[in-house]
DNA sequence: CAAATTTCAGCTTAACTGACATCC
DNA sequence: CGGATGTCAGTTTAGCTGAAATTT
């Protein structure tokens, strides 16, 4: 657990360095890219996935908003629900900093080989499904 | 990398649900935990580590001090510098919480072998540590 | 009516920058 | 004097809780 907390730290610290110029911040340029990975989806969903509250999304999102970078629309099947998807711009965005975040995780698995990288990937993946689990979470 | 992510937000949360009834943050139970492992380290050393600025690690550790679970010394050998290091309450809660924390390192690991623990603690660990080179570092 | 989603208002934590004293 | 360490002061971000409106 060390040592992913760690990990987690130092790609935290490489990825400010990157974005820093974007005029957004790392924790917005990664709603950006799951917006990227998993089209529409609503505040809730979004704060779900990410373990936070639906306030904090929906604070997130307003300033992407306000930059233009993504979209709210009424969901017209279920008109409480709120989509939120990528602009053109937001879109713009992302591919502007894709190389050197694609750089970013190349560096990260520099030493390994690519069959390691694809074990390591697994391996996460795994953990984090384990983890997820709610067997013995006797939350909310 | 979004899995990297993704994994340890899980176990943030988890450790969220862990920590809550102890008193102290996550955030103070883990810098206790690095203080277990690192013997005394000054507040410098424990900024680096945690890619923070001295002033925030500063304001963590006053607060632990305050409820006694960590000391502050000079070192005699360099007067400026502030030893950090766990009281026998400190040393205490983290015995208190250890059963529940192994068992949630557990749970990550439930499905892998003791073979591929150990593979995915060496993978975490290279990948930690070529992240942490400062090649391309084009900072401060 | 109950549950889910979003929103409004207020609060707190934990980070930041800037400035500064001290020590090696 | 330069560089590192720690501290003081003020600010901001990003989370939280509580409460309410709306929809299913």
């Amino acid at each position: 657990m060390y040592v992913v907390k760690q990990l987690e730290l130092a790609l935290r610290s490489r990825l400010d360095d990157i974005v820093r110029s974007s005029g957004i911040t790392t924790l917005q340029y990664t709603a950006l890219t799951v917006l990227d990975r998993h089209g529409g989806r609503s505040l809730a969903q979004l704060a779900r996935d990410s373990f936070v509250t639906p306030q904090s999304v929906a604070f997130l999102v307003s300033n992407l908003e306000r930059q233009g970078l993504v979209r709210r629309d009424r969901n017209p099947d279920s008109r409480r629900e709120l989509i939120v998807s990528l602009t053109p711009a937001g879109r713009e965005l992302l591919t502007l900093y894709s190389g050197a975040v694609n750089e970013l995780e190349q560096l990260m698995t520099a030493s390994l080989s690519d069959e390691e990288t694809e074990t390591f990937r697994s391996l996460l993946d795994r953990c984090r499904f384990d983890v997820l689990q709610p067997e013995t979470h006797p939350e909310q």
